[in-house]
Parts: C-alpha cells; sequence; structure tokens
DNA sequence: TTGAAAGCGCTAACAT
DNA sequence: ATGTTAGCGCTTTCAA
C-alpha cells in the first residue's frame, strides 16, 4: 500500500534501523550513508507514519490548544503566532474548541487530549479549579496565553493597558473620564480595567465619581447602553474609555447618534488594537495577540524539551489615531 | 506506565481482543462483557492510544484544516462551525496555517499532512494547480471552505452577496452608487464584486461610468484611498458599497473627516456582516461563516465515510442598518 | 461470543 | 557505523 521505511532501506540497501536514524537526522550515520537513504526516500515520496513513530518512542510533537471563542480576532491572531513556531519546530497543532459550554465540559471531561497531545496551550481563558485538576492529571506541561494570569504562560498587564489609555486622556487635559465595561472577558481583566479607571483619575487628584464606571452587557447593545448612561450624567465625561474595541466602537456609533462628534466633542479610546481599530481611527491600547502567542509557542517547546514554564509579561503600548483630541471649549 | 487495554482487559477477566471489541462500540460481544469492560476502563481511567489504535488499522479520524489568515474573523468563525462537528464525530483536527507564503510554499512542497490526516479542509483561500496537483497525490478528499469556488466544497455567491448590497442602494432611490474593491479576497471574489455592481447598475438602466468602481490596496490606507476617490469624482455617489466590512467602515471614517454624515450624506453598505459591523451599525450583507464551517465538516464527514465531495453554495443575506437610508435632499 | 496470534511501521537497546 | 532484536498498544483475522 504505501511506502515504508523498510521500502527505503531496502533501496538503500541499509538495515531499516540505519534508514531510521539517516531520516530522523539522528547521529551515528555515515554522511555517505545518510545522503542515500535520504535519495531513496525522495524516490520512493516517503514520508514516516507519526502514529508508528510516537508508537516506537519517537517523536514527542502534538501539542493541543484550547480555545474558547475563535472567531474573536484575538484568539486567532494568538493562534498565528502560535502556529508557525510549532510549526516550526516540527509539532503539530490540535485544536479544542471550547466555546460551547457543554463542548468546555466535554472537553475536560472525557480528558480526550490524554494521550493525544503532549502539551496543552489555554488560550483567552481561565480555567477553574476543577479543570485545573483534570489537567493536572494528564501530567503534560499547560501553557496559558492572553488569559487573566493566576498559571504559568504569557498575559499582558491589563492594568497598565487600562492605564496608558486612561493616562493618555488626562495628559489630553481631559478632567472628566468615563468607562465603559462590558461583559465578556474573564473577570480578572475587567477587574483590572475598572481598578485601573479608578486608580488614574485618583493618581490625578480628581474627586472619585462612581458614576463615571458603567459595567454594561456584551455586544453592541451593551456598548450603547454604556454610552448612553455617560451622556446622560448630570456632567457628562468629555472622554470615553472603552474595554474593548469592540465597545469603544458602539460608542464611537452611539455619540454619533447623538449628534456628538468624535473626537471634538468626545474623545474615544479602545483597549487591543483590534484590526479594525485602524480602519475606524480609533486611538487604543494595543495588547500584542500574536506576539502572545509566539511566546507561548516558544514556551511549549522549552517545557517539551524537560524546562519549567515561566511567566511572561507583555507590555502594551498606546497607539494613537483619530479618536482622542483635548477636550472642546464645551461641555 | 500509562494504562493499556491490556490492563482493561485483565481487570475485566477477559482477552484483549475482547475488550477492544467492547470499548470500540464493534458487534459480537455480550452486553454484559461489554458492560464490565466498560467499567474497567472507567475505573482504570482508561483511554486508548490514537496511535496504536490507528497503527493497527482502526479508527479514521483526523482532519487537517489548511488556513491563510487565522487573525481574519471570517477564518475564525468558519473553524468555529467547523469544530464542533468534527469534534462531535470523534475526529481531530490539525491547524496549518499558510499565511507566509514561505510556510504555503513549504506545506504544500513537505506534504507534511502525508499519512498525518484523512481529510483536509481548504478555507478562505484558492489553490494554484501545482498545489492542487500536490493535494491530488495525497489521495485523501478535501474540501474547499470560503474559497472562491472552483473546488468542491462549500462558498457562497459573491455575485449575488454583492447584488443584494447594491439593489439594497437602489432600493432606497440611490442613482450614484460608488463602489470600494480592496485587494486581499482571492481574485475571483474580487471580479464578482466588481461584476455585480457594474450588472446591478446596468439592469437598472444606468449609464455605465467606469469612475464609480474604484480598486485600492488592502487596509485602511485603501479604504482611504477608495473614499477619497469617490469623493472627487466630478459628480460624487449618494452611496458607496464595499468589499468587505472593513473597507465599510474605513470609508465611514474617511467620510467623517470630510464632514460628510453617514446615512444622511452617503450611504455605505459592507460585505460580510462582520462581528464588528453590528456595533458600528453598518448595513452588510452575511455571508454566513459559521455556516460554511459547518457545512464543511459535515462534507468531510461524508468524505470519510466514503462519499463524494460536492458543491454546496449557501446564501448571503443583507442585513440592514443605520448606515445606508434614503438619499437626501442636495448632493 | 470469545480467545490466540500476528502484525501495523517504526525506534531503541544491544550487539557487532 | 551499522545490523539485530524486541517491542510500543492496539485491531484483526482465524480458530475455538
Amino acid at each position: 500500500m504505501s511506502v515504508t521505511l523498510a521500502d527505503v532501506a531496502r533501496r538503500a540497501g541499509v538495515s531499516p534501523a540505519t534508514a531510521s536514524r539517516a531520516l530522523g537526522g539522528r547521529p551515528h550515520v555515515a554522511p555517505a550513508t545518510r545522503m542515500r537513504v535520504r535519495r531513496a526516500a525522495d524516490e520512493l515520496n516517503f514520508v514516516v507514519s507519526p502514529e508508528a513513530s510516537r508508537l516506537a518512542g519517537g517523536a514527542r510533537g502534538r501539542v493541543g490548544v484550547v480555545v474558547p471563542h475563535l472567531a474573536q480576532w484575538s484568539c486567532g491572531a494568538a493562534l498565528e503566532g502560535l502556529e508557525p513556531v510549532l510549526r516550526g519546530a516540527g509539532v503539530d497543532l490540535l485544536l479544542y474548541g471550547v466555546g460551547d459550554p457543554a463542548a468546555r465540559t466535554a472537553f475536560f471531561a472525557d480528558l480526550p487530549a490524554r494521550r493525544r497531545v503532549d502539551a496543552l496551550v489555554v488560550l483567552g481563558t481561565a480555567l477553574d479549579e476543577q479543570e485545573r485538576a483534570r489537567l493536572e492529571l494528564m501530567a503534560v506541561p499547560v501553557v496559558a496565553a492572553a488569559g487573566r494570569g493566576g498559571q504559568p504562560g504569557v498575559r499582558v498587564d491589563e492594568h497598565a493597558a487600562a492605564r496608558h489609555a486612561v493616562d493618555h486622556l488626562l495628559h489630553l487635559g481631559h478632567r472628566r473620564i468615563g468607562a465603559v465595561a462590558a461583559a465578556g472577558p474573564p473577570d480578572g481583566v475587567l477587574e483590572a480595567f475598572a481598578a485601573a479607571h479608578r486608580d488614574a483619575l485618583h493618581d490625578a487628584g480628581l474627586a472619585h465619581d462612581a458614576g463615571l464606571l458603567v459595567r454594561v452587557g456584551r455586544g453592541a447593545p451593551g456598548a450603547a447602553e454604556g454610552a448612553g448612561r455617560l451622556l446622560g450624567l448630570r456632567e457628562p465625561p468629555t472622554a470615553v474609555v472603552a474595554s474593548s474595541d469592540e465597545v469603544a466602537l458602539g460608542v464611537v456609533r452611539t455619540l454619533g447618534r447623538a449628534r456628538l462628534r468624535v473626537p471634538d466633542d468626545v474623545s474615544v479610546v479602545g483597549l487591543g488594537d483590534h484590526p479594525l481599530a485602524e480602519a475606524a481611527d480609533l486611538t487604543t491600547v494595543c495588547r500584542p495577540a500574536r506576539e502572545q502567542g509566539a511566546e507561548a509557542g516558544r514556551m511549549v517547546l522549552e517545557a517539551l524539551a524537560g524546562g519549567a514554564v515561566p511567566t511572561v509579561v507583555l507590555p502594551s503600548r498606546l497607539v494613537v489615531r483619530g479618536s482622542t483630541a483635548p477636550p472642546g471649549r464645551t461641555t
């Protein structure tokens, strides 16, 4: 049926063991022999069977990626960073979506990854105690990426990111700065956002005003509601920071409907540097999603090589675009 | 080390063969025996080794997904549709990113999928002749999804989608309708877009005006340029249809900078129904990405079962939001 | 219905 | 440097 290592060995006039060594790039093979085997393999169009190889104790190299929301750009971007690193090292990437709660339960219950993967990357979601315990049971390295922290892996400092945003507005001269925190991200992230907003205003010596932080539901309706609540304040803010670019765009739209111009009347800052933020000319704070993925990939490789998984916090970076400006003349 | 089938068999007091049959759901096992084996497996926390299983001629069930731009929401969405279908059927999903040209070349050159996967899904990209030939060589079913057509699989009718958009504008009373086609999607898609624009205007009895279709580069700069060119026309359009939602948002922004209101002064329609389109209140045409993924998944399953891969064209659907309105009083 | 035996294709010791 | 010998953990004939 398909070409086997034995075929290649025969054609090259060596034993299967030597052929295996030669092809696998392992030592103790004469250069000439290696060449010969390589050529034979080429001619036969041979590719090792990963099953057989693994079964026989060879190639490690399969990592599972657990992702909640594939459609979310940040997950995709992280994957895009992760994939080449892993592939470059010859390890395969198995995808496990756990967006659906049922699927999530099933994943951790079936522990389907057991024996299927040599390591796991958990992308953009926090694991609860039970889930962590299940993973522990698998006895493979687990790298968290883009999560809220708490597990070894890579993430960004959410508090710092949000502060970049608020500080930018303060720096522009704004004194009434609203914040819209929309549900969606893991709790820890939202908390960091709220805290950063509070801290920044406090550090600027501004009186605390609980009304400036509004917590809303996810999606477009949430963003609209948030903007509406802020606008309805006795003294509406001259600038708004949103917990994500998605929310920020919703805020911009709601402002527009209220005949308020961005940034002339109100400045808006997002969080994340969504690909569309550039098109929408939205000032935002870049959370390097790709980089997080790539870093996670490197961590996996190290872990596979026997190392421990460290914790790395990547910096975020303010990206100033056209949705922010100094406060206008009137309020 | 890890629990093997033999362990389970011993504990259940049967032979490995019977245990295998019982666990694998194959016939010729007494119900009572099957139960006993199942329980033993449970108690031992046993999971079959996929390598060994496959090697021994068991479970097929591993499909590769080839994706160019993971970070693009439509790819993510398609994956999100694809994954549960496949997982539900017990097949694993291997991810192969081919966004980077080098990676793409490497993928098709190494033919790494050979023997690694039992089927392939090609997401959102068109294969050239050579690539197709390489895949052919693998002798596994290939399902194209969200491509430009040409290969069996699932896609949407791009021409119809674009026409929905233009027809909507015509229906609102617009007579000068510009189109911004930004580079990015496979050629065929862009062609369909251009043709639909032309055809719709023609069918509406409007004189042909080549200036109304502008082709620009990708990204925010492209969108801005496109809007600018349209605005610079002797007789600027009262409505614009963009080749994607991303571009549409860029157009909206550029319009805003030119102090033109959407939809009061100019209507804008996007294409794709990007998740952010709702937040941005953008009228668009929904290309059901998730559905395409799910459909592709079903096709793979059928193909794995020995069926042929059909070609399915999914309908697109106009989603009217706040970025379109009848033409204003003045131009 | 069940068991025994023979590999699947490869790699890792242990020779040579 | 190369060959020989045993499996890896499972499924599948074939026999009982």
